[in-house]
RNA sequence: GGUCCGUUCGUCUAGGGGUUAGGACACCAGAUUUUCAUUCUGGCAACACGGGUUCGAUUCCCGUACGGACUACCA
């Protein structure tokens, strides 16, 4: 195979959706699997849509998931500009062309013009209003007005678009790489607009000469440019670029986890997970949007998970870093059909990736959650707690939740618990320990599971019965880590304490 | 409306003319854990429908239904 090249085509109107994110991953799988280039190129050819830091957002998003761009705006390369606003000549050149060639021409349809002749023919029956073979010569433009008007108009300065000259019928064929052979009529394609009045290109021209000019291998792309993808086939025939053009794959698109149609913003607020990568304020609305990333999932995580939506490896292998992504990955291997988004999934692949961390970066994190709540923590007392509760967490900041307890006494007790579990017996092995424990700071839980069972034998009560309580004395809930690490990590005087500022509250003899 | 794409457990999916249709998430149950979590074991649960083709279709073909995308001087 030729060099693989392929591209991440962004427009910078607002945050990258996690839909787009997958889209990039995939190209940037394909492109490592190769060792081929991955392009990211910034498809700001529509001004009013621009939003200011959408291109910056972007770019953080990419490198916070771990896709690394070989060519773009800010590194360059051997085809830049990178930019399509920065590329406007080159749009033009390729327009005059097929204008010269007969292939394009052009339209002086006002926007009202052209939506009166869409309402008129809305009322036929069967037909498709579109800008088309058969009513372009109804419309104002190059081949139904003279040369001597068309020159005339230009030169006046009215406003005009070039469109392609979409033969009347023809079969496309186009060949995806996901979906096979997809034939349809040029009869259905319309003359769309290539330039627009402004100056600007089109995303179909420019995605058709950029795509070729930057050598791409393969569009990777959503589905949703599956129905213009003739028509970009056609294009790449009239520039006589056919035997160059790249082999294209569509992506199944991302879908609403409940219900039917696409995931949208609205969805993921409604159910309550992100949509985007990273934080994003809307500068219209001020909006903040909170990312994957604030809300606790771990780059690895969020890949291997996009990865899974829509693509598999075809073994039982499901955990799979970015690098072993990379070398698994195959194009023929993506499913045709969307692929409900369920967040389930996502938390069970953060859960297995935080496991993986260390107690050091456990611990890390929770001194700094912990400073936050104004907490001081030393790192090996941090790295003992992150070592207890590294089983339970899902979440970063379940660590701190859960591990505020070893530095925040109970001032209440589940009612519940105490209602059941605080008796006559409990009562008495915990004021037993109370009294017996040592109140320096050193103990450990073999130390204290010991005495434990010295007390409950002496008593005569089996431990199995008054451990809730204990618990609840402890932590004023019931639930935690083992209770023996618990008191360990409390220390001897905290733990007398704790036990005695419960007999105090829930009775004791 | 038109064009195109799709359809295997609730979800992500494997599979493929003859299988006990496999795995994972979620859920449920049991075991372990004194508790919760973990872990382990087990369970629930799917080939949209109707016609063909075939000795045999979930698998191939055609329809239907349902879903989705597109139908802008947006990408």
């Amino acid at each position: 195979m030729s060099e693989v090249r392929v591209r991440f085509a962004p427009s910078p109107t607002g945050a990258l959706h996690i839909g787009g994110v997958r889209t990039a991953l995939y190209n940037y799988l394909l492109a490592r699997k190769y060792n081929g280039k991955m392009i990211l190129r910034i498809e700001d050819t529509d001004q009013n849509r621009y939003v200011p830091g959408a291109e910056e957002y972007i770019k953080d998003a990419l490198q916070w998931v771990g896709i690394e761009i070989d060519e773009g705006p800010d590194m360059g390369g051997p085809h830049a500009p990178y930019r399509q606003s920065e590329r406007k000549d080159i749009y033009q050149k390729y327009a005059q062309q097929l204008l010269k060639e007969g292939h394009a021409y052009y339209a002086f349809d006002s926007s009202d013009e052209l939506e009166e002749m869409r309402n008129r023919l809305k009322t036929q029956k069967g037909s498709n209003p579109q800008y088309d073979s058969s009513t372009r010569m109804d419309m104002k433009n190059s081949l139904t007005l003279s040369k001597e008007v068309v020159d005339e108009k230009i030169k006046n300065g009215d406003p005009y678009v070039i469109r392609l000259k979409v033969p009347s019928s023809e079969i496309v064929e186009l060949n995806d790489l996901i979906r096979g052979t997809v034939k349809v009529s040029t009869a259905q394609i319309d003359d769309k607009v290539l330039m627009k009045s402004d100056g600007m290109p089109t995303y179909h021209l420019a995605n058709v000469v950029d795509d070729y000019l930057m050598k791409i291998s393969h569009v990777i792309r959503g589905e949703e440019w599956l129905p213009s993808a003739p028509l970009h086939v056609l294009t790449y025939k009239f520039l006589g670029w056919e035997n160059e053009m790249p082999a294209f794959a569509h992506l199944p698109l991302l879908l609403k986890p409940d219900g039917k149609g696409k995931l949208s913003k609205r969805d993921a607020d409604q159910m309550g997970f992100p949509i985007f990568p990273l934080n994003w304020v809307d500068p219209k609305t001020n909006e903040l949007a909170e990312g994957f990333k604030e809300r606790g999932y771990l780059p690895e995580a969020l890949t291997n998970f996009l990865a899974f939506l829509g693509w598999n490896p075809g073994t039982e292998q499901e955990l799979f870093t970015l690098d072993e992504l990379c070398t698994a990955f195959e194009i023929e291997r993506i499913g045709k059909a969307g692929a409900k988004f369920d967040i389930q999934k996502a938390n069970w692949f953060n859960q297995q990736y935080l496991r993986t961390k260390t107690d050091e970066e456990l611990g890390q994190i929770l001194m700094t959650d912990l400073k936050d709540d104004g907490i001081d923590c030393e790192l090996e007392k941090a790295k003992t707690i992150a070592n207890a509760l590294r089983e339970r967490i899902t979440f970063p900041k379940d660590i701190a939740e859960l591990g505020k307890v070893f530095f925040i006494a109970p001032t209440s007790f589940d009612e519940k618990i105490a209602s059941k579990k605080w008796n006559d017996e409990s009562i008495a092995v915990i004021t037993a320990l109370k009294e017996e424990v040592n109140h320096s700071d050193a103990i450990t839980a073999q130390s204290i599971a010991a005495l434990l069972e010295n007390i409950t034998t002496r008593l005569n009560i089996p431990q199995g019965k008054i451990m809730q309580a204990l618990r609840l004395a402890l932590t004023g809930g019931a639930s935690g880590p083992d209770l023996m690490i618990t008191m360990a990590i409390l220390g001897g005087s905290e733990v007398h304490s704790r036990l005695a500022y419960a007999i105090a509250t829930l009775g004791g003899k």
